[in-house]
DNA sequence: TCTACACTCCAAACACAC
DNA sequence: CATAGTGTGTTTGGAGTG
């Protein structure tokens, strides 16, 4: 019996969750997002495949998706429903025999089990959750977690026929030619500066040396690039519940906020629903955080430890108004964050 | 007392993923 | 022109410490 991971992702998760409510939309162009009205100040969750085919993509801004596809049907996210939806879909899978189920958000998972047929397993897999949910999924099978992951885009619908292997055999064969932003952890500034260096290809990243990498893009990013393009990575799936090092509440107004009596008071009813969340889970912060994104885009955090943990509302809204006033610019504020932080470890 | 240095902690920026 | 919300990890630079 060898070890293998399965990479378990739902196809077009939101979007099909939407069509099983209502039928009649099978076959259109549906993007999900925001409160569903393309011309507010929010981006796309999902999008349809028949959406998808006007260029529409997740985190493309809605005025922008209705320009590109103006007979789409735009629709609310329901963030609830998806993660009742999504709990349905890791119960099945958690639901097969001896495997360790590792949820990476609300459409995927990975799956480790022992079998000499992954091909068989991942096949049950989809018949499993397509019958307990009507949804269907695509399956990436790896020797590791990143080959696992890689493998699904192989077996997406339009791509492949619903699974597909990765593993050391036929990694050169599919991935050497790719460029490096098809790695999982390469994104489009990482690939940039990889360009600049001359690195374009997955077989040239493989090929390159871990010491000048790290000299360049540090000394733990440098070398796990190149283990990226050689196709290593972690090949235990960890089964253990994931305890959250923060928890957050952010928002962008649909009107920039001109006035710094808006911005505190913005500011204090994030640190309310953020002391909410934090005292539903009776874990105090030792930390709070307070994000501001001044029009038209640019972004800072400002941050400061508690004099002791608390979980206290009136405190932490103290503590964020306090993080708030290392803020001098009195330019219109376009998002507010506050985030709290769990003491480490 | 001053400086250099190694070390740790903290804060902020940055990148990435979903 | 437009660019959500939530969360994690790394790097960098400054402050403190011995």
């Amino acid at each position: 019996m060898a070890s293998w991971v399965l990479h378990v992702d739902l196809d077009q998760f939101i979007a099909a969750v939407e069509i099983l409510r209502r039928p009649e939309l099978a076959g259109l162009p549906v993007v999900v997002g925001g409160k569903g009205d393309p011309t507010q100040r929010a981006v796309v969750a999902t999008a349809s495949y028949e959406a998808r085919a006007h260029g529409v993509r997740s985190g493309l801004p809605l005025r922008t998706a209705a320009k590109r596809c103006p007979d789409a049907v735009f629709l609310p996210a329901d963030n609830p429903h998806y993660e009742e939806v999504s709990e349905e879909v890791m119960a099945t899978l958690r639901g097969f025999p001896d495997v360790v189920v590792e949820v990476m958000g609300w459409d995927e998972a990975f799956v480790g089990a022992q079998t000499d047929q992954p091909e068989a397993l991942a096949r049950g897999i989809r018949a499993a959750v397509l019958a307990r949910t009507r949804l269907s999924c695509s399956v990436g099978i790896g020797d590791n977690m990143l080959r696992a992951k890689l493998a699904t885009e192989f077996a997406k619908p339009g791509a492949g026929d619903g699974v597909f292997r990765l593993t050391a055999s036929n990694w050169e064969e599919v991935m050497a030619h790719r460029p490096t932003s098809a790695l999982w952890g390469i994104g489009t500034k990482t690939a940039r500066k990889l360009a600049d260096r001359g690195i374009h290809t997955v077989a040239e990243l493989a090929a390159a040396d871990p010491a000048a990498l790290a000299a360049d893009l540090g000394p733990a990013l440098g070398p796990w690039y190149v283990q990226l393009g050689r196709g290593i990575g972690r090949a235990t799936v960890e089964g253990t519940p994931w305890v959250p090092r923060s928890r957050s509440h952010e928002t962008t107004f649909q009107e920039n906020l001109t006035g710094w009596d808006d911005v505190r008071a913005e500011v204090a009813t994030l640190a309310r629903r953020v002391a909410t969340d934090i005292g539903d889970e009776g874990r105090p912060a030792a930390r709070v955080a307070v994000k501001v994104r001044f029009a038209p885009f640019s972004t800072y955090t400002r941050s400061a430890t508690l004099d002791a943990p608390t979980q206290e509302p009136e405190v932490l809204v103290a503590a964020a108004l306090d993080v708030l006033e290392k803020f001098t610019s009195r330019r219109p504020v376009r998002l507010l964050g506050v985030r709290a932080e769990f003491p480490r470890e």
